[in-house]
Formats: structure tokens, C-alpha cells, sequence
DNA sequence: GCTTGACCTGGAGCGCGCTCCAGATCGCAG
DNA sequence: CTGCGATCTGGAGCGCGCTCCAGGTCAAGC
């Protein structure tokens, strides 16, 4: 069964050495095995969970809710607080999506707006100094 | 010709009345105009490039670059830099989107997992104990 | 004229999410 | 056995984007 060093987890997660420490410490990740010298060794599973837990964060889930996931993933009975938990959190990013589509359309009507202000200019230009 | 106080410019646009003054300071507002007292009062055009700078903060642009926008809009001769810094912007909007929708993909197989394992669940408990 | 509440300024403080540091320890290569 | 780079811990520090505060001023209503 392979395991991993902190560098490797770091490279393979994206997450810094810091961070996976910090997480560990906040209860974000379920504690990870060491070696008798006390360093630690990534499992798969410990990849896995970084995994899901970059997903979660990209899509801006505040730490202290992974804390709570984390929490939840210690319980094998808390299935349906977790569902509860990120089928909430689907609502908020299908809603930053939303938000995010609409502000992208104004950006793209002001630059419709810029441009055509540029070409007004530019023919004005034109008129003034032909050739 | 309308204008506004700080209270109103602040429900109107959204931002807070300290940021108001943030951004006024920081060169990403223009210097609102005042009355003999020294009160702000801020114009429709205010308003109009507030409610724009909400929509670029939306998107996601830091305060530095919302600086230097602010600060290419006090020269006329800037459109094309400020285009450039618009759509340089519109394609970080773009790919935020789609790795935030990339990873709503992935929250959402893992809600169908959590789903199918609950089912699995109370299908076994259904079997050891039926009715 | 007085009260009261909105507003003024400069500067300190805060919450989030890391990130860095010092000083010690581990463990592999040679 | 030695050297040295990776890792350990607890705790301090940081960058961003505001947010709050003290102490004072302004102006509308009574």
C-alpha cells in the first residue's frame, strides 16, 4: 500500500505543506499516520479526501465548514448531515455561478460600449486629418 | 441635476459607507464632489460607475487593478488601455466559471455517491429488520 | 439657539486563510 | 558515523478588503 511524503501529498493535492498541516490541525483532515519517527505518511485515502477537500474549496466553502465536514466524515452514522451539508453548498455555488454569468454579461456589454467608443473616435480622426 | 448623500449612495450602489470612503481614498472613485461643509454628495454619474464597480468586484477583480482602472478613467486618452484591462479581466471571469463548474460537477457526482450509498444503507437495514 | 443625527478625518483593528519562522529531530546517502 | 535535506512543533505574521473608532463638524427641525 503505497504512502506519501508531505512534499508528495503537497505536489499531488495542490495544496501547500502548510496547508495540509493547517488542516490537519483544524480538524479539516482526520488525522494522518506517521512513521515511528513521527513523519508523517499520506495514504491514498488521505489523497482522496485532499481531493474532494480542493474541490470544496475552489468552489469557496468557508473553512469552517470543511471543519464541519471533516467532523461528520469521522462519524460513519452522519451520511445524511453531510448530503445535508454539501447539497447546501451546491445551492450556493450553482447561485455564484449565476451571479458570476450575469456580472460577466455586463463586463462584455461595457466593453461592447468601449468599442464602439473607440471607433466613434478613431473616425472622428479620420475627419479631421484624412489620410 | 440629482445627487446623493453617503447614506443613499451606499444603499443604492451596495458597498458600505466606509468602503465608499475606502475606495475614495484609495484612487479607485473619483473625489466626490462636496458641499461648503465638506459632505459628500454624489452624483448620477457616482452611481453609475459604483454600480459598475460592483460588477467588477463581483467578478472578482482585486483592489489594485480596480485602482488602476480608477485611475485610467481620470485620463480621456485611456480607452484602450482601460479595454485591455477589461478584457484581460473578462477571460479570468471566463475561466473562473468554468472551473467553478467543472467542480460542481464534481460535488454533484459526489451527492449521487452519498445518494446510492444511502439507499444502500437503508435497503440493509430493511433486509435485517423488515417491515 | 439647541438638539440630534448624519457625516467628517486619520488611523487602528479585524476576519479569513493561509504562510513563515526558529529551533529541534529524523533518516537516507556516502 | 556523519552530513544534510526534509520534516517536526508552537506560535507569530501577513495580505486582502474592508470595518470600526474617537473626537470633532455640519445642518435640519423644533
Amino acid at each position: 500500500m503505497t504512502t506519501y511524503s508531505p512534499a508528495e501529498a503537497a505536489r499531488l493535492s495542490g495544496f501547500s505543506i502548510d496547508t495540509l498541516r493547517y488542516y490537519e490541525r483544524e480538524g479539516i483532515l482526520s488525522p494522518v499516520a506517521r512513521t515511528v519517527g513521527g513523519r508523517r505518511r499520506y495514504s491514498e485515502d488521505d489523497l482522496g479526501r485532499l481531493s474532494f477537500l480542493r474541490c470544496l474549496r475552489d468552489t469557496g466553502m468557508p473553512i469552517a465548514q470543511l471543519r464541519r465536514y471533516g467532523e461528520l466524515s469521522l462519524d460513519e452514522s452522519t451520511l445524511s448531515e453531510r448530503v445535508a451539508l454539501l447539497e447546501e453548498h451546491e445551492v450556493a455555488v450553482r447561485a455564484a455561478i449565476d451571479e458570476l454569468r450575469g456580472q460577466q454579461a455586463r463586463l462584455r456589454e461595457k466593453l461592447e460600449w468601449y468599442r464602439g467608443e473607440m471607433a466613434r473616435r478613431s473616425a472622428l480622426v479620420a475627419r479631421v486629418a484624412p489620410e
